[in-house]
RNA sequence: GGGGAGAUACCGAAGUGGCCAAACGGGGCAGACUGUAAAUCUGCUGGCUAUGCCUUCGGAGGUUCGAAUCCUCCUCUCCCCA
C-alpha cells in the first residue's frame, strides 16, 4: 500500500465491511477533510427499547471506534422518539410502547455499555426527539413526499411481508423516512449500520439530497448470528451475548456456539490477525481438536468485556465444572427459613421452587421424573420425595444448573 | 363503499358439537452420546393444595346437558373489486 493518509484510512474502514457506497465518495470525503481539518461526522443510530448491548451491535460499533481512531467524530444517536412511539416491525405484534422514563433509563445504561467501546471523547451523543418532536404535520408531509410506495416495497423485509400477506403499517413507512431525517438533523458524512439497514441508509441519502446536503455514505457491516447460529443475534430470541455479562457467562456462551460459527465469530469479532485465524482454521481442519480454538475465543470476548483477571477466572470454572464435571465451587445460594421446613426436611418441588430453578410445580415435576434432579449427588426420582437439607447442601438441575442451600440458624430467642 | 378469506398454545399449523389441555412440525428444556460443538436417538413442553380441579383456541354475549367447534355483536388482519 502506498502512504496517502486517504488510501490507509480507506484500507482501515473497509476491512471487515460489507459494502461502501458509494467507495469514491468516502475517498472525497476523507481527502476534504483531511485538507480542511475537519473530521468527518459518522452517523451510529440505537433504538434504546432494550438496553443490553450484545456482541451483535460490537461488529459496527468497533468500526466506529476505527473512525475513531483515525480522527472523526462519531454521533451517536439514541433513538428515543423510535421508542416511543413503538416500533411495529417484524412480527413481533405486541412490541409495547415504552414509557419515556423507560427510554431515559435504558438510553442510560446504553451510554455506560456503548463506552466500553467507543471514545467518549470524540462521541457526541444526541437524542432525536429534540428535532423529531417538533416536526409540525405539514413539515411530515413535506418529509412524507419524499418517498414512494414502489421504493418502499424495494426493502427486503417489507416487500416480503407484503408478499406474504402480512400486516405493514403505514407507521412503519414512517421509520426509513424518520431515520433519514435524523441524517439531516445531524448532518452525517457517513452511517454506518447492519446489512439489514441497507435500505434505510441509502434511503437517507435521498433525503439529504432533498434537503440540499450532500448525502452520506453508507458503510454496512455483516450483521452477527446469534448462539443458534441462524437467526441474527437479537435480545428477543434470546440468543446473544451481552457484553455486561459476568465473564463465566461470556465464556460458557461462547463455548456452547457450534463450531462454523466459532469461526464466523473469530472473523467479526476477534482482534487476531487475519493470519493467525486462517492458521487455527486450517489446523482444526486436519483434524486438531477445536475446543483449543474456542477457547482462545472464549477468552478474548470474556477479557475484553469483563477483564483479564474474570475472564481467567471464568476459563479455570469453565475447565473445573464442564470438563471434569466438578462441582463448582461458587454458586448462587438459596436461604431456607425455618418455616420452609419441617423436621429437616423440605419436598423436593418446594426446594427447586424456593431456589427459583423451575417456574411452576409442574415444571419441577417433569424434571424429576427426566432424572435431572439431583441433591448432594443423590438422583431424586420421586416427586414426591422429602430431600434432609443441610446447610451448604448442593441442589442441581441438568448439567449446569446448581444452588447452594443455605439454612437460616433458628432464630435466637432472648 | 362492495365481496371474499382469516385470527388456535413460544412460532407455524391441524381440529369445525363430547374421545380436546387441543394432532403434527419448528423452537425450547431434560436424558444418552460428546469437546457444555455438530449430528443422532429418547422423553417432556398451561397451571394447581393433583387418579381430580381450574384457566387457555381474537373479545363480549348467547344456544346446548356439553362449545376451539353453532348463533349474535365487536376488534384486528389479508385478498379482490370500486
Amino acid at each position: 500500500m502506498d502512504n496517502d493518509p486517504v488510501s490507509r484510512q480507506m484500507e482501515v474502514i473497509r476491512r471487515g465491511a460489507v459494502e461502501i457506497i458509494p467507495e469514491r465518495e468516502l475517498e472525497e470525503k476523507l481527502r476534504s477533510a483531511l485538507a480542511a481539518g475537519r473530521p468527518l461526522r459518522v452517523k451510529y443510530g440505537a433504538d434504546p427499547s432494550a438496553p443490553d448491548i450484545h456482541l451483535g451491535h460490537t461488529v459496527p460499533l468497533s468500526k466506529l471506534r476505527q473512525f475513531q481512531d483515525l480522527g472523526h467524530l462519531v454521533v451517536f444517536i439514541i433513538g428515543d422518539f423510535t421508542a416511543l412511539v413503538g416500533d411495529p416491525s417484524g412480527r413481533s405484534k405486541t412490541r409495547r410502547r415504552l414509557s419515556p422514563e423507560e427510554v431515559k433509563e435504558n438510553a442510560l445504561t446504553y451510554q455506560e455499555q456503548v463506552f466500553k467501546i467507543l471514545d467518549r471523547d470524540r462521541t457526541e451523543v444526541v437524542y432525536n426527539s429534540r428535532w423529531l418532536s417538533p416536526l409540525t404535520f405539514p413539515e411530515i408531509v413535506d418529509l412524507a413526499a419524499r418517498a414512494t410506495v414502489a421504493r418502499m416495497l424495494e426493502r427486503d423485509d417489507f416487500g416480503k411481508r407484503y408478499r406474504e400477506g402480512k400486516p405493514i403499517s403505514v407507521l412503519e413507512f414512517l421509520y426509513p423516512l424518520m431515520q433519514g431525517y435524523d441524517s439531516v438533523a445531524v448532518r452525517a458524512d457517513v452511517e454506518l449500520g447492519g446489512t439489514d439497514q441497507t435500505f434505510n441508509l441509502l434511503l437517507a441519502r435521498e433525503i439529504q439530497r432533498e434537503y440540499g446536503q450532500p448525502p452520506q455514505v453508507i458503510v454496512t457491516l455483516p450483521l452477527l448470528e446469534g448462539t443458534d447460529g441462524v437467526q441474527k443475534m437479537s435480545k428477543s430470541l434470546g440468543n446473544y451475548i451481552g457484553i455486561s455479562e459476568p465473564a463465566r457467562d461470556i465464556f460458557g456462551k461462547v463455548m456452547s456456539i457450534s463450531d462454523d460459527l466459532m469461526w464466523r465469530y473469530y472473523e467479526l469479532l476477534s482482534r487476531l490477525p487475519a493470519g493467525e485465524i486462517a492458521g487455527g482454521k486450517e489446523e482444526c481442519r486436519s483434524g486438531a481438536n477445536p475446543i483449543a480454538w474456542k477457547k482462545k475465543l472464549a477468552w478474548e470476548l470474556a477479557a475484553r468485556f469483563a477483564g483479564t483477571a474474570a475472564a481467567a477466572e471464568a476459563g479455570a470454572y469453565f475447565e473445573e465444572v464442564h470438563q471434569k464435571k466438578e462441582i463448582p465451587e461458587d454458586m448462587p445460594e438459596v436461604v431456607l427459613e425455618e418455616k420452609d421446613l419441617s423436621a429437616g426436611t423440605v419436598p423436593v418441588i418446594e426446594l427447586l421452587r424456593l431456589s427459583g430453578l423451575v417456574p411452576s410445580n409442574a415444571e419441577a415435576r417433569r424434571k424429576i421424573a427426566e432424572g435431572a434432579v439431583s441433591y448432594d449427588g443423590e438422583k431424586i426420582n420421586e416427586h414426591g420425595a422429602e430431600v434432609r437439607v443441610k446447610d451448604g447442601g448442593v441442589l442441581r438441575l441438568g448439567k449446569r444448573k446448581f444452588r447452594r442451600i443455605r439454612l437460616e440458624p433458628p432464630p435466637e430467642k432472648n
